[in-house]
RNA sequence: GCGGCCGUCGUCUAGCCUGGACUAGGACGUGGGCUUUCCGAGCCCGCAACCCGGGUUCAAAUCCCGGCGGCCGCACCA
C-alpha cells in the first residue's frame, strides 16, 4: 500500500474527506466534501495562515464573489488563454489537443495566438487524421476550463472564478484608498476556485473545485530593495532549485539577491515568509523546495515563477505558486473596464507591480496527513503540531461508573466551550487514548478514583504519554498554555536551522 | 477524453474464472450488555455492502452491453 493510499483510506474511513455526492452513481469526479474533522483540521490551517502570514505580515484579507462577470476574464486573460484548441474525430469521437496534435504529426510548433479557423487550417493543410481510427477530424473549438454561469432571468455571462485572486486586483484600488494609501500594500483571500479540468484525479489534490489562500503583494517595482521587512531574514536558509538544476540547494536571501537569482529582496521576503510557513507546520525542510520555472512552464501571466513543492510519495507536490505578475493584472484590468488604477508612490505615479503567493489549501492538508500520519512498533499518530488538531482534548472518565462518570461529563461541559472537545466513556481507557491518538488529540483529560477526593484531573500528553496531575479549576487555563506552548514550539523549529 | 487494470458493509476483504447451497462470510469499525479500573484485554447480542441501468438465463455479486467512478500512463494543472 502506498503512503497515498494510506493516507485517503484514514481520511475516508474517519471521515476527514470523502467524495461528493457519492450516493448518486452519476455524480462527477473533482468534487469532494470535508467532514467533520476535516472541516476542524482546515479552520485550523487557515488560522496557522492568518497567524503566521497575514497577521505577521500585516497582510490585509478580503472575501471576494465567486461569480465574476464576463469582462473581468477577458481583462485577466482567462477566456483566451484557459481555453485549450480541441478538435473532435467524426469517426470515433476522440478528442484531441489540436496544437498538440500538430506538433505531434508534424514537429511543426503551434504559437498560442492562432486563431481557431488557423488551427483548422493546418489540420487540414496537412492531412491531419484521427490517430485512433484514420478518421476525419472537426473544426477546432475551444474547451474553456472555466465554469460559465447565466446571471439572472436575461443570463448574462459570468463565470465562477479560476482562481480568487481577480477579486484582489479588481478591488485593489478601493481597499488601496479604505486602507492604507501605501506601497507595498499586501492583500490576500481565501476561498474556493473552479476549474473544469479535464481529468480530475487523486482525490482533493486535483479538483473542480477548490480552496486557495491567495496573497498579491503590491508593490513599487522600483523601490522592491528598499525593503526594510527583509533585514530580518536574510540570512535564512532558502531551499532554492534554480533553472537547469536538479536539486535544491541552501540558499541565504542575501545572497541569492546579490547573484541576482531572486530579482529583489521584496520577493526573497515573501519566499522566505512562504517556505517557513510550511517548516513551522512540522515540514522538514530538506523535504521543501523553491523550484525556479522557465518561460514553457510559467503561468501566461507571470514573468518570474518559483513553484514552493514538498516531497511527497507522490513525488514532489506543487502547493504554492509564486509568480511575479508585474503590472499586467492591474494594466490589463485598467485596459477593459477604462478605470484608472494607477496610484501615486513618492512622489510618482505608477501602477503597480504583484508578487503573488498562491496557496492550494487542500494540497497542502493532504501533505500534513502524509508527513504526519506516522506509525511506529506501538502506536498509529496523526503527529499534527498540537494547535493544527481538530480535537484539542478529550475527557474521559476512567470508568464508566457513576460518580466519575458524572464529574467527567461536567469537566466536558465545561470545556466544549473553549475548545473542541471530545467525550468518551466506552471500553477501557487505554483503547481510548489510542484513539486520540491517532486523530492527532493533543491532550486526555481523565477524571479518576482520586478526582473524587481532590478535584484534581490527569492530563495526558500525546507524544509522550506522560500524565500531569491538575486541578480541575485550572484545566481551562492549562490547555489554553499548553496551545500556546505549541505555536512556540513550531517557531523553534522553524528557525533552527537558519 | 483515450488506452490498460479495477468497482462487495463505514474501512479492508472472501466469493466472481467454473451462474444455483450467498437469508453474501470474515476482520476492523460501530450500537447495547456483562466484565475491567490508566495505555488498541475478554465474552454475549445487534448494525452494516454486491456502483447505476439494461440484457442473457428457470436462476446473476458471478456472464454480456452501456453509463458513472477509482488507479496507472498520455495531456492539463493549485
Amino acid at each position: 500500500m502506498t503512503s497515498y493510499e494510506r493516507v485517503l483510506r484514514f481520511a475516508l474511513s474517519k471521515g476527514i474527506v470523502f467524495p461528493s455526492c457519492e450516493i448518486y452513481g452519476e455524480a462527477p469526479a473533482g468534487f469532494w466534501e470535508y467532514g467533520p474533522l476535516g472541516v476542524r483540521l482546515r479552520n485550523r490551517f487557515i488560522e496557522a495562515w492568518r497567524r503566521e502570514l497575514v497577521r505577521r505580515d500585516e497582510m490585509i484579507e478580503i472575501d471576494g464573489s465567486q461569480i465574476m462577470t464576463k469582462r473581468v476574464f477577458l481583462a485577466s486573460g482567462h477566456l483566451e488563454s484557459f481555453a485549450d484548441p480541441i478538435t473532435k474525430c467524426r469517426g470515433c469521437g476522440s478528442i484531441f489537443r489540436a496544437d498538440k496534435l500538430i506538433e505531434e504529426k508534424t514537429n511543426i510548433s503551434v504559437p498560442e495566438r492562432l486563431s481557431d479557423s488557423e488551427i483548422s487550417m493546418m489540420l487540414e493543410d496537412r492531412g491531419i487524421r484521427c490517430t485512433n481510427c484514420n478518421g476525419e477530424l472537426s473544426e477546432v473549438t475551444r474547451f474553456n476550463m472555466m465554469f460559465k454561469v447565466s446571471v439572472g432571468p436575461s443570463g448574462d455571462e459570468a463565470y465562477l472564478r479560476p482562481e480568487t485572486c481577480q477579486s484582489i486586483f479588481v478591488d485593489f484600488l478601493r481597499i488601496y484608498k479604505t486602507t492604507t494609501n501605501k506601497l507595498p500594500l499586501a492583500l490576500c483571500q481565501i476561498g474556493k476556485s473552479f476549474r473544469n479540468e479535464i481529468s480530475p484525479r487523486q482525490s482533493i489534490l486535483r479538483q473542480r473545485e477548490f480552496y486557495q489562500a491567495e496573497i498579491e503583494v503590491f508593490f513599487n517595482p522600483k523601490k522592491a530593495d528598499e525593503f526594510d521587512k527583509f533585514e530580518q531574514y536574510k540570512d535564512y536558509a532558502l531551499m532554492l532549485q534554480p533553472l537547469n538544476e536538479d536539486k535544491a540547494v541552501k540558499v541565504t536571501p542575501s545572497e541569492a539577491v546579490a547573484s541576482g537569482l531572486i530579482s529583489n529582496r521584496l520577493i526573497a521576503y515573501y519566499l522566505v515568509l512562504i517556505q517557513r510557513f510550511y517548516e513551522r507546520l512540522g515540514i522538514n525542510r530538506e523535504s521543501v523546495r523553491l523550484r525556479q520555472l522557465d518561460s514553457e512552464e510559467r503561468a501566461f501571466y507571470a514573468r518570474e515563477s518559483w513553484d514552493l513543492e514538498v516531497k511527497t510519495s507522490l513525488g514532489w507536490l506543487e502547493l504554492v505558486a509564486c509568480n511575479n505578475r508585474g503590472d499586467y493584472d492591474l494594466t490589463r484590468h485598467m485596459e477593459v473596464s477604462g478605470q484608472d488604477l494607477s496610484v501615486v508612490d513618492d512622489g510618482e505615479r505608477i501602477v503597480p507591480h504583484v508578487f503573488e503567493l498562491s496557496m492550494g489549501v487542500d494540497r497542502s492538508l493532504y501533505l500534513l496527513l502524509e508527513h504526519l500520519y506516522l506509525t511506529d512498533s506501538k502506536r498509529t499518530i496523526l503527529r499534527l503540531p498540537y494547535h493544527l488538531a481538530p480535537i484539542q482534548v478529550a475527557v474521559f472518565p476512567l470508568v464508566d461508573k457513576g460518580e466519575l462518570t458524572k464529574l467527567a461529563e461536567r469537566i466536558y461541559n465545561d470545556l466544549k466551550v473553549d475548545f473542541d472537545s471530545f467525550y468518551d466513556s466506552r471500553e477501557s481507557i487505554g483503547r481510548r487514548y489510542r484513539k486520540m491518538d491517532e486523530l492527532g488529540t493533543p491532550f486526555c483529560v481523565t477524571v479518576d478514583h482520586q478526582s473524587l477526593e481532590d478535584g484534581t484531573v490527569t492530563v495526558r500528553d500525546r507524544d509522550t504519554m506522560s500524565q500531569i496531575r491538575v486541578p480541575a479549576s485550572e484545566l481551562k487555563q492549562r490547555i489554553q498554555r499548553l496551545l500556546e506552548e505549541s505555536w512556540g514550539r513550531a517557531c523553534d523549529r522553524g528557525l533552527g536551522e537558519s
